[in-house]
RNA sequence: GGCUCGGUGGCAGAGUGGUAAUGCAGCGGAUUGCAAAUCCGUCAACGCCGGUUCGAUUCCGACCCGAGCCUCCA
C-alpha cells in the first residue's frame, strides 16, 4: 500500500505521515468565528479536511476530528451590539447556519466541536502556566505572551523576530514589552462579555482557545492541524508558541494549510467585500457542485472562483450521474475505496485533480462496460465517490429534481412525452420535434434511447 | 522593505531529469428520423535568459509577471 504523504508547512517539505499512535489519529481544524454567514472561501478548508478525514478513516481504526467554534470575539460582540442582542443569540444563529451549510457540502460532522466559551478554565490554566514559566506577563489588565522568550518563535511561518520588527507598521501598544508580543487575556468593559480571572474581568485572546482546547479535548499533542493559509501567521505561530511553551512537547506533527479561493484573481475576504456566501450559492447550485468545484484544484493552489468553474463542475457531475442513471438496473459490486486509483491519488498530498481523473476513467469504463463488467465498474465509481463525498445522490433525483416552484412538474413533462411518443410512432417528426423544442425552452432536455425517452433539467 | 508561493495547450488543471495526465471547448467519424447522451479518432502547451547534465518543463541562478503574509481574515 502506498504511503500517505503531505506537505508540512513547518518544514516546507512533502513528508510521509507517521502518526503518534496509529490506533488513534488526531486532527484539528480551525473552525468559524460565528458572527456571520460562511462564504465559499470558508468552505474550502472544510471540504479539504473533510476529505482528509475520510482518507484517514479508511486507513486507521480511530480518527478523532475536532473543529472548534469561536463564540467569543470582538466581531461577535460588535455584531451583537448592532443587533441589540446578547452574543448567545448571535453565536447560536450562526453556528446553526454554519452547520447547515457545511452539511449541504457533504462535509461530515467532526467528532468534536469545542466552543471557546465552554473552555475558559483550561485557557486560564494555560495562561497561569505560561506566566509561571516566564513566557507571559500581566500588564494593565492584559496578559501578554513574551515572544522573545521562545527561541524558535517564527519557525512555522518562516520569519524571525528581527525581520518582523524591521517591517512593523503597526502602532505598538505601550503595555507591550516587545512589539511582537500578543494578547492572551484582555480586559472587558463592565458591559462587555467576560469572565472573572486572576487578571480581572476579561476575555481570552484569539489564539488561546485552540491551544487550550486541543490539550483539553485531543491530548498533549496532535497529528495534524489544518486551516487556511492566512492562519499561518499570526494565528498558528502564536498557537504553537502558547502550546510549546505552556505544555512542552511536540504539539503538532503536521501542519496543513489550504490556499485561498480568489475572485477575479484577488483573494476573497471580508475586508475586500467580494465574498459569496455558501448560502447564496446553494440557491444556485446543489451543494455537491460546490464541493466538486472546491476539489477540482489541489488544495495548496489558489482556486479562481467563477460561474464557469461551477458550471463545469455541474457538467462533470452530470456525466457521472448520467452513467449511473444509464445503469440503474445494475447492482454495483462492493468495492473498497482503498482499492481504487482515487485513493492512491489522495494519499499523495490529497491530489484531488488526479483523483477526479480516476473518476473520469472509471465513468468511461462504466459507459463502455458489458453486462459482465458493469457491476464492477459501477462499484468502483461509487466507491471513489464515497471517498470524496460525491455521487451519493440518487441519479434520477439528480436530473429531475427542481429547485424552482415555477418549473414544469414531472407529470406535465410525462404528458408531453407521451404525446411526442405518439407523434414519433406516426413518423410525424415535425410534431415530435415541436414538443422537444417546447420542453427545451422550459429547461428540459430529452434523450431518446432504445429503452425509451428520459428527461433532465438543464 | 522582509518573507512565502506560483507562471503548463483556447480555457480549467495534474505531473515528470528522457514519448507532458484529465476535463471542457474545437475538428473528423460511429450511433440517432433529427437531436441528446455515449463511444472512437484528432489538433494543441511547459513565462524569459543563462548554468549543471548525454539530455531540463522538471535541478540551480538572474530577470519579467502574478498572488499572498507581515494588520481582522479560510
Amino acid at each position: 500500500m502506498a504511503e500517505l504523504r503531505f506537505t508540512n508547512t513547518l518544514t516546507g517539505q512533502k513528508e510521509v505521515f507517521e502518526p503518534r499512535d496509529p490506533n488513534r489519529i488526531t486532527l484539528y481544524v480551525c473552525g468559524p468565528t460565528v458572527y456571520n454567514l460562511a462564504h465559499i472561501g470558508n468552505a474550502r478548508p472544510v471540504v479539504t479536511f473533510d476529505m482528509l478525514y475520510r482518507v484517514l478513516r479508511a486507513l486507521y481504526p480511530t480518527v478523532v476530528y475536532a473543529r472548534n467554534i469561536t463564540d467569543i470575539d470582538d466581531k461577535i460582540i460588535a455584531a451583537a451590539r448592532e443587533r441589540n442582542e446578547g452574543i448567545d443569540a448571535v453565536t447560536k444563529e450562526f453556528t446553526d447556519k454554519y452547520r447547515e451549510d457545511m452539511a449541504q457540502l457533504n462535509a461530515l460532522s467532526p467528532d468534536l466541536e469545542p466552543r471557546a466559551t465552554e473552555n475558559i478554565k483550561p485557557m486560564c490554566d494555560l495562561i497561569t502556566q505560561l506566566i509561571a514559566r516566564g513566557h507571559a506577563y500581566a500588564a494593565e489588565g492584559h496578559v501578554l505572551f513574551d515572544v522573545t522568550s521562545m527561541p524558535s518563535y517564527g519557525a512555522l511561518s518562516g520569519r524571525n523576530l528581527e525581520d518582523m520588527l524591521a517591517g512593523a507598521r503597526v502602532e505598538v501598544a505601550d503595555y507591550k514589552r516587545s512589539p511582537g508580543d500578543f494578547v492572551l487575556w484582555k480586559p472587558s468593559a463592565e458591559d462587555e462579555p467576560g469572565w472573572d480571572s486572576p487578571w480581572g474581568w476579561g476575555r481570552p485572546g484569539w489564539h488561546l482557545e485552540c491551544s487550550a482546547m486541543i490539550r483539553a479535548h485531543l491530548g498533549d499533542a496532535i497529528d495534524i492541524h489544518g486551516g487556511g493559509r492566512d492562519l499561518i501567521f499570526p494565528h498558528h505561530e502564536n498557537e504553537r508558541a502558547q502550546s510549546c511553551c505552556g505544555y512542552g512537547g511536540d504539539f503538532v506533527r503536521y501542519w496543513l494549510h489550504n490556499a485561498y479561493v480568489d475572485m477575479d484573481g484577488e483573494k476573497m475576504s471580508k475586508s475586500l467585500g467580494n465574498v459569496r456566501t455558501v448560502r447564496d450559492l446553494l440557491g444556485l447550485y446543489p451543494g455537491e457542485v460546490l464541493r466538486f468545484a472546491l476539489l477540482s484544484t489541489h488544495y495548496r493552489s489558489p482556486l479562481n472562483f467563477s460561474g464557469e468553474v461551477l458550471d463545469n463542475a455541474k457538467l462533470t457531475l452530470n456525466s457521472f450521474y448520467q452513467a449511473l442513471r444509464n445503469t440503474s438496473d445494475i447492482c454495483p459490486e462492493d468495492v473498497r475505496p482503498e482499492d481504487t486509483l482515487a485513493f492512491t491519488a489522495l494519499l499523495d498530498d490529497l491530489n484531488t485533480p488526479k483523483a477526479i481523473a480516476a473518476l473520469h476513467a472509471s465513468c468511461k469504463a462504466l459507459n463502455k462496460a458489458d453486462a459482465k463488467t458493469a457491476a464492477t465498474c459501477k462499484g468502483e465509481l461509487l466507491a471513489m465517490g464515497r471517498l470524496m463525498g460525491l455521487l451519493g445522490s440518487d441519479p434520477e433525483q439528480w436530473f429531475t429534481e427542481s429547485s424552482s416552484s415555477a418549473a414544469l412538474t414531472p407529470e406535465d413533462i410525462e404528458q408531453r412525452l407521451a404525446a411526442r411518443l405518439e407523434a414519433r410512432a406516426r413518423k410525424d417528426f415535425a410534431a415530435a420535434d415541436a414538443v422537444r423544442d417546447e420542453l427545451q425552452a422550459a429547461g428540459i432536455e430529452l434523450e431518446d434511447s432504445p429503452k425509451g425517452t428520459t428527461w433532465r433539467r438543464s
